[in-house]
DNA sequence: CCACGGATTGAAATGTTTTCAAGTCACCTC
DNA sequence: GAGGTGACTTGAAAACATTTCAATCCGTGG
């Protein structure tokens, strides 16, 4: 076998004294940043780990973990239900680290890091490159759930919210209607982006054209006052597109306050497919996410990403399907 | 200043060599259990923190863990994001452990206690004695979280269920309702011993009868299916108590299916107060539980029980009040 | 220009972990 | 039931890591 790697190796490989080796892995405050990187960097290279590290590690290996920001819209207790089903089925343990909405993902992360989990995976807003690296570096692969990040070379688990949008759009031609809006989501996510820009396409290939636009913010009470606002107004839709599912029933919710039909005055289509989509009071017709696929591929690519870290970058689009139900 | 405690100190007080108290804080297997006991009780005893729990520690101080079982059910989740919120405010971190629904909670307790975590809230199912006990030895306070376990002294907070129950059936009476149900959660858990317990009581000191009381597993489609059995079947009732908000949303859905009007066919009272009881197509009276208060007490008696550990035991039951809307 | 104080450093002292060889015990084979 | 086998424990000692300490460096203010 070849011989053990000690902090003596890394000391003369860095070009300094034991101690040194020592202090930069004890976050010991005495020790110029640049010595403990170049510590750092030696230990890699000669896959050292130091028996600090070691016992962390042995406390939390198996464990992959979820950050997660926002935990009202019931689409993310119900993906961190599956993901956890399907963690520990695979004999690993799922952590939550809830991102409070004012803190940084970055902060989090370095957190998430230090605990030395086997893996992130992030379904919380952006992220910047530099921790990205940070953590590719570490050797912890990083999955963006139901999240795109074009800039940096992140791995991405996401649905087809680009063909989900233009479904919506095509459904609505299929009923003719004529006053088409939409209900936004926050105009920073990626979900936002691809799920409207696909409606919009659409809708501008058959014809015809979006009346509105208000912004819901992916919330319940925002999306109420919005679409009250849309059906008080004076060109009231008959077709409304919301790009999740607690906004599409925050619609239907407004329409029947304004004593509209649906789906006969006014045409609803949701995304998600969150379960309370299909409970009897709204019966919502809605763009399913393949959630267990999603999940399923996460893991997946986690798995892979171990093995090969080149495989980082890859981003994986999983179909989506409209749920015909009552509202559309 | 004292002599600083070594591993040396503490093999001489447990009898044994330097390696076993080394082994002992290593988790090596190579350890008979009866030593290592031994040799953590003597650590304890002196105060001594070998150098892999110091590691630990300094990646895990400042987190608190909460187990949760139901993620599926809405008040959960919103109970874990105000727990976080409040986790947050006080400058912790919150890491959530799910227990899978064939797991054991006790062995992921012995996981959260290998984490070193400050605390640990549990709102899932029960856990042993055994545990409850290893982890008080260990210093790390567990509270329960709207359960309560009478065997063991367990510290707790939850909101006063029996009062929530007899609340519920002291509106049905003043509605002067005849043929009064009711849909249980799950039997083991101490919500629905509580809850049903209050409202039985109640019933029968204003003597009137419960006509029935099917099991609804505190889930929508179990609890969909026993309320439309209700009503289909040959004595349906004109009022109904569902010991949750989630099943009380499905008798109300129920209700309307079989053409009932909610509520002057059939007065539909829940319990929680979820965010989707407010919303427009429910309108759903309910039970509420002071949520914001309970999470309040809980980061409380974690302190309270960090400075003095002999406050274990305290059960702090929070009172409940009736949001009428308009199912009741 | 010098005294001072804090930060940084390696050598050495102090602790901890691992290896190794020996001992123990349960279980299987004959 | 004797003897063999292998897995598990164990303490001594070797190998390691961490901390202390004294020396050095460097910037600051007098």
């Amino acid at each position: 076998m070849a011989r053990k790697i000690t902090a003596k190796d890394v000391a003369e490989r860095a070009g300094v004294s034991r101690s040194a080796v020592s202090r930069a892995f004890r976050s010991d405050r005495s020790l110029s940043d640049d010595k403990r990187v170049r510590v750092i960097e030696a230990a890699r290279a000669l896959g050292y780990v130091s028996p600090a590290a070691q016992a962390v590690a042995s406390v939390t290996t198996g464990t992959i973990t979820l950050v997660a920001g926002d935990l009202e819209n019931p689409f993310y207790p119900v993906a961190a239900a599956e993901l956890s089903q399907a963690i520990h089925a695979a004999g690993r343990r799922l952590i939550l680290h809830t991102v409070p909405p004012d803190m940084d993902v970055d902060a989090v992360l370095q957190q998430v890091l230090d605990y030395r989990s086997d893996a992130a995976i992030v379904t919380s807003a952006h992220m910047s490159s530099r921790i990205a690296r940070t953590c590719r570096d570490a050797g912890m692969p990083v999955i963006l759930f139901n999240r795109v990040q074009p800039d940096a070379a992140m791995t991405a688990v996401t649905c087809d919210n680009y063909a989900g949008g233009r479904l919506a759009a095509q459904h609505f031609a299929r009923l003719d209607r004529q006053r088409i809006a939409m209900v936004g989501g926050s105009a920073d996510t990626s979900t936002h982006i691809e799920r409207s820009r696909g409606f919009r396409d659409a809708l501008t290939a058959l014809g015809r054209p979006l009346t509105a636009a208000p912004d819901g913010a992916y919330r319940y009470d925002t999306a109420f006052a919005a679409a009250r606002a849309l059906f008080d107004g004076p060109n009231p839709p008959d077709a409304v597109f919301a790009l999740n599912d607690v906004m599409a029933l925050a619609v239907v919710d407004a329409a029947r306050e304004a004593g509209l039909g649906v789906p006969d005055d006014v045409a609803i289509i949701g995304f998600d497919d969150i379960p309370m989509a299909a409970w009897p009071s709204y019966r919502l017709t809605t763009i399913r996410q393949p959630l267990r696929r999603m999940v399923a591929e996460t893991l997946d690519l986690i798995d892979a990403q171990k093995a090969d870290p080149t495989v980082g970058g890859t981003i994986r689009i999983l179909p989506v399907e409209m749920i015909r139900r009552e509202t559309a």
